[in-house]
DNA sequence: TCCAATTGGTTTCATTTTGAAACCATCGAA
DNA sequence: TTCGATGGTTTCAAAATGAAACCAATTGGA
């Protein structure tokens, strides 16, 4: 992990939901991220496949860098870009972001890419369980705030 | 659900991932639909909690109103905005990012806060599993684009 | 009843971020 | 040795953000 100390001012400092929107929550950061799921990738590899500018790319790899969620070789002319474990833990969130574009981000028959395991099948839509495992939604759980 | 026409123009049109930052990428955008989890609130109720500048506020309760994640009652003069369906449906990819933030971007024994469901416990991790229950991740998945 | 405070904004304007385009340095291949 | 590819940085215009002022409608109290 990098750059949690006190120095940086987070929008919410208590709040693990405002951190994360800090360190992932500009724009492209989360599509850099979800591209790089699919293996290491080089500065052009994510220009070619998203289509965003040089500099905000520069500046958005830099970033990623410095919050510890890819790890950049240094050798060699062609850089490559890879996630470090923190960077793959957000597979989950990426997963329910993705789940919930597919169930209300689409109209019916408006073509989308999948998720998919090795076998082909659709990965199961992820359900928030409380310790005893019965589900939890907003109306069961509660915040409770830092003491 | 609205606003999923050919007329908007989206980052990446077939990602239900990009769909969903689109939709609730913005800044400020996903902190207004974690409060409302809390309950139905007021404009001065965000405006408290978050800090945000009023302009930014009422153009994100906009957004997300087109967007279908919040309805607001149009009587009374104390105006109450909720969450749609939709927008409580946003509750797993909340979970999931305040869990990635407790694991990456807390030193240890900084203070934070906690969703516990009614008995007070710790919401249970959650891990994306395939079709069989198997977990899964960004190794054993991958995307199938739209045909 | 009238006044003041509260609520829910909009408008204006300065600052910051984004993005397009041009520029540039390094490396490898021909 | 020259050319193209790669991985940037710089520059500048346009868009988004944010602070502050302004405003209209309602509510509560003297």
């Amino acid at each position: 992990m990098a750059d949690t100390g006190t120095d940086r001012d987070w929008t919410d400092p208590a709040c693990p939901v405002a951190r994360t929107v800090d360190l992932v929550g500009e724009r492209w950061s989360l599509l850099i991220v979800r591209d790089a799921m699919e293996g290491p990738a080089s500065f052009t590899d994510f220009r070619r496949r998203l289509g965003i500018a040089r500099n905000i790319l520069s500046d958005r790899l830099r970033r990623l860098a410095d919050a510890g969620i890819l790890s950049t070789s240094p050798s060699g002319r062609r850089h490559v870009y890879e996630l470090t474990a923190a960077g793959k833990d957000l597979f989950t969130a990426i997963v329910a972001l993705r789940q919930w574009g597919e169930r209300h981000a689409f109209a019916d028959g408006e073509p989308r890419s999948r998720l998919v395991d090795a076998e082909g099948r659709p990965v199961a839509e992820l359900r928030p369980q409380g310790r005893g495992g019965a589900p939890v939604s907003s109306d069961t759980t509660r915040v409770e705030r830092a003491g």
